[in-house]
RNA sequence: CGGGGUGUAGCGCAGUCCGGCUAGCGCAUCUGCUUUGGGAGCAGAGGGUCGUAGGUUCGAAUCCUGCCACCCCGACCA
């Protein structure tokens, strides 16, 4: 497998693709721009998923499921949102087919079941959620509403690749309402910091905090909290948004609350996300020509055991061995295969772990019967070793551990090196050209950040959370700027 | 949505220009034997609407037209 993978340093796109395809994470269905995630790709969702849930319970969030569909009338409430969402929107217009008279067995729409109201299928659930929160709440002892839902959503996308950006996706969506704006941006600014907690302890990815500048703003925000990674072909990636939406869809779908005071007025609002485009991050941010590398908090099979063996008898003997040590790492929680499969060779199940990513190999031939070791291979480095039986799982579990953060020291070197300042245009020309994040003046106007756009693909990922205050020039215009923000190529 | 490319067995491909017998190769699969510490060997077997719909022809994987999907580059995208 791995000596057909392009490398990434030839074909990155390729590299990509073939990845996700022969690691068997995805693949592309015969619905266009929809994928099929594969049994072992999902297993690694359902561990975000996981992860994050308990998060957000563990914040106080609860979850709940609202409809696939949005009456086209909800949608067109809130202008900005119902603009920006405008053109990606599948519209459901019938709700019956029939046999075509014409031709036998071939079924057509029926031309008489047409919906007095369009369904658009959701893009995002603004629109629904916000109809639905107006009968819930009246006072402020209703508040706040924090409740999440997994769901999948749909937008029409023109060209989709696989993870990264397909027509139909799985996500999370967080819709909070809050009496005061104040409640409202702490709960904002507090999911953005769940999202980067989750993105470094669990996927060992490091990610920038910031707020998206107007052009990039979530339509109906008054302001877009992101979350930004860099991956290895120094492309930046949005890998989760938390927007602050003001009293946008509280006055478009006329939610109202009566204060302690006796007062009535608009609750205040959030939204959250992340997706499965985390997956296309996750593999982006790790792995290498040899193929796919996972952290080991999100890895499907944490260890795999492979036996060695000529005879029967080995194999029995290997077996029972094998089945202690599999034991003894399942209670302390970790998953593990043990791969006895008889119709693969050793080299080739090594091969294909490897492919795979999975953290840690274990081998275990009639040598190491002899010599009470195992021979112990860490997917991160490749590195081999011999290890003593005795005390073989508290070695593991810290080998796990220091492959976690191994992944997440190499993913921060890699974008500290690939991080730079620049004062001039053409510095930032040549920056930009080279990939990576640039920290360059900009100021503040849509038009620079347009203009600069065209001239060199490149777009302002967001204004860091941490961004100090620093007096320079535009590097465009010349003006003057407060501060520097962060731009880059992105996905 | 525009330009370019691709579509033949589960996967990767040859054959297409220049139409012709039973459509081939490698890997994978199945059976048997030998193997097993980095993608094993030998022998045998099974597996095909040649993307799809139509057309030309005595005859189409091959020529013509439409459509579909995927890949690359643009445009588009919070």
């Amino acid at each position: 497998m791995a000596k057909d993978l392009p490398k990434r340093s030839e074909n990155y796109s390729e590299w990509y693709n073939q990845i996700v395809t022969k690691a068997d994470l995805a693949e592309h269905s015969s619905v266009r721009g929809c994928m099929v995630i594969k049994p072992y790709g999902y297993a690694i969702w359902e561990k975000m998923q996981a992860a994050l849930d308990k998060m957000f319970k563990d914040t106080g969030h609860v979850n709940a499921y609202f409809p696939l569909f949005v009456p086209k009338s909800f949608l067109e409430k809130e202008e900005g949102h119902a603009e920006g969402f405008a053109k990606e929107c599948a519209v459901v217009t019938h709700y019956r087919l029939k046999v075509d008279p014409d031709h036998k067995g071939k079924l057509i729409v029926d031309k008489d079941a047409k919906l007095e109201e369009e369904l658009i299928v959701r893009p995002t659930s603004e629109a629904i959620i916000w109809n639905t929160y107006k009968g819930w709440i009246q006072s402020y002892r209703d508040l706040p509403i924090l409740i999440n839902q997994w769901a999948n959503i749909v937008r029409w996308e023109m060209r989709t690749r696989l993870f990264l950006r397909t027509t139909e996706f799985l996500w999370q969506e967080g819709h909070t309402a809050h009496a005061t704006r104040e409640e409202a941006v702490v709960e904002t600014e507090k999911m953005l910091d769940v999202y980067a907690d989750f993105a470094e302890r669990f996927m060992a990815l490091p990610v920038l905090k910031g707020v998206k500048t107007p052009n990039e703003r979530f339509a109906g925000a008054l302001e877009t909290y992101c979350i930004e990674a860099l991956m290895q072909d120094g492309k930046a990636l949005q890998a989760g948004t938390s927007h602050f939406l003001g009293q946008n869809f509280a006055k478009a779908f006329d939610v109202k609350f009566s204060s302690k005071e006796g007062k009535l007025d608009y609750v205040w609002a959030t939204s959250w996300g992340v997706s499965t485009r985390l997956m296309g991050a996750l593999v982006m941010a790790h792995s290498d020509d040899e193929g796919l590398v996972l952290p080991p908090m999100l890895a499907p099979i944490q260890v795999v055991i492979i036996p060695i063996y000529k005879k029967e008898e080995e194999l029995a003997m290997i077996s029972e061995k094998v089945l202690q040590i599999k034991k003894e790492l399942e209670a302390k929680g970790i998953s593990v295969k043990f791969d006895n499969s008889d119709n693969r060779s050793p080299g080739w199940k090594f091969a294909e772990y490897e492919f795979k990513g999975v953290p840690v190999r274990i081998a275990l031939g009639p040598r190491d019967m002899q010599n009470g070791t195992v021979e112990v291979v860490r997917r991160d480095t490749r590195e081999k070793m011999v290890l003593q039986q005795t005390d073989l799982v508290n070695k593991v579990e810290h080998l796990l551990e220091n492959i976690q953060s191994n992944l997440y020291q190499k993913a921060i070197s890699f974008r500290e090196q690939n991080t730079i300042s620049v004062n001039t245009y053409d510095e930032f020309k040549q920056a930009i050209e080279k990939g990576g994040f640039v920290y360059a003046h900009w100021d503040g106007t849509p038009e620079t950040e347009e203009k600069i756009k065209e001239e060199t693909k490149a777009t302002i990922r967001c204004i860091p959370m941490d961004a100090k205050n620093e007096n320079g020039k535009c590097i465009f215009s010349g003006k003057p700027s407060e501060r520097r923000v962060v731009f880059a190529q992105a996905y």
